[in-house]
DNA sequence: GGGACGTTTCGGCGCCCGCCGAACCGTCCC
DNA sequence: GGGACGGTTCGGCGGGCGCCGAAACGTCCC
């Protein structure tokens, strides 16, 4: 496949926001997607089956459902970096943004409150929380900023005593970066994305220190989650 | 500007030939793109302009020539990001590759090969020499790439004794990192990029280390080079 | 001034592609 | 079995876009 062929992939309105709403790390239905981006099933089927042709997103049947994510870390690094180059506010999938229309209903702007309080992009943590993550990362040395982020001697003790493993080839030329700032789109700072930001993310996921609130991307701290941050991080959250 | 038009732009197969053939680094002519991508001169007008407005090129108006080059490095890293995404062999502007055509005249033939022994990647070294410097910075420990490429101690006090000083930035979140790995297409390794790599490539420019040949991207190890590598880098390049 | 040349603007043509609705297929559940 | 529902396939429509050639404009050089 040429550069034109794949750029022709995201080229489209409509497959454009099916990949930015999949940047939310989920599997989405083939119908979620179709009302998302306002189009007839029909469309989005065609539409998905480009995509997983061309190795953007992957699937997976479960009886009449046709899950698709993202194919992988590379892929959303990919939009992300498409993304980043051009963010005058008021994208899909962007913030509440200046000039686009308001939230119409309760639902919706709950939701959006929500996903600004903490959610995931893609694997990692984003929202208020994960910047606040970010920060505290930072400011306790386990990560640094000279010469691009990197995790430091520190900050891979501090994973060790955790007890959670970064994959083996991380960082490694032509694999996943360890450490990767990823502009954050409500607040409009970094947040950490990599190999190591999934790794924060899983376990948190995976120690129930966050849980999904609902089918969408956002996330709530359980109280076990506000003392993990506490403990190890010295982060005190503020009241939602 | 929204992802999708952002892909818009890469998605015809002419302003993704001109992008390639730009990310030599250097500033074409309009005429030159035409004949380069085979498309009639007021064909090459308009997708200048679109690319320009689009902000991934700059223009620079001397006399009758309209010379373009690419905005900056995030462009070239994006087309690169984007490129190597796709890496099976044959895609303009890669490697000589299995199943397209061989080249068809000498003049070719020996364009190819000199681009394949040394050359530009936008603003860093490629080609065997890039290859070949990257190896040696790492083997000396000038970089390391434990945890993603980074610049070591050692890197920093070499550059300094070179008397060569990265922009202050460097490395800083959003700014451009210092080394980045690249794939080159010719060896089908990496090479460096970053500002690490820029410095290294505008040093041996500035010093003469290394000679255009002709306009095109293809470079020349000038005596006084390969010194400069024996001494500097403890590399002694094979015979042409 | 005049000719060569690089570039741009404008019409016009043809194709590709995104969209929909209708019909159809599978799965799930009553 | 039958109905509801998610997804897919197909035909057809419309618009956008890339292409070219012709004509015009600017610059350079004789």
């Amino acid at each position: 496949m040429s550069l034109a062929r794949l750029a022709a992939l995201l080229a489209d309105t409509t497959r454009a926001a099916f990949c930015t709403a999949l940047l939310d790390g989920r599997a989405w239905t083939a119908g979620e997607l179709a009302r998302h981006a306002g189009v007839a099933p029909s469309t989005a089927s065609e539409h998905l089956s480009r995509l997983i042709d061309g190795g953007l997103l992957a699937e997976e049947r479960q009886g009449r459902h046709r899950y698709v994510r993202l194919a992988g870390p590379e892929v959303a690094t990919l939009i992300e970096d498409l993304s980043s180059f051009t963010p005058p506010a008021g994208t899909p999938g962007g913030p509440p943004a200046a000039g686009s229309p308001a939230p119409r209903s309760l639902r919706e702007s709950t939701r959006l409150s929500a996903e600004a309080r903490a959610r995931t992009c893609y694997d990692h943590l984003a929202g208020r929380l994960g910047v606040t993550v970010g920060d505290a990362v930072l400011a306790r040395g386990l990560v640094t900023e000279e010469d691009g982020p990197t995790l430091t001697a520190r900050g891979r003790a501090w994973l060790t005593d955790l007890g959670a493993e970064l994959p083996p080839r991380a960082g490694r030329a032509g694999a996943r970066p360890v450490v990767r700032t990823c502009l954050d789109w409500t607040e409009r700072r970094n947040h950490l994305g990599g190999a190591f930001g999934a790794l924060l993310c899983r376990t948190a996921l995976d120690r129930s220190w966050v849980e999904r609130i609902g089918t969408g991307r956002a996330l709530r701290v359980t109280p076990d989650g506000e003392r993990a941050l506490r403990e190890l991080l010295g982060v005190e959250l503020l009241p939602a």
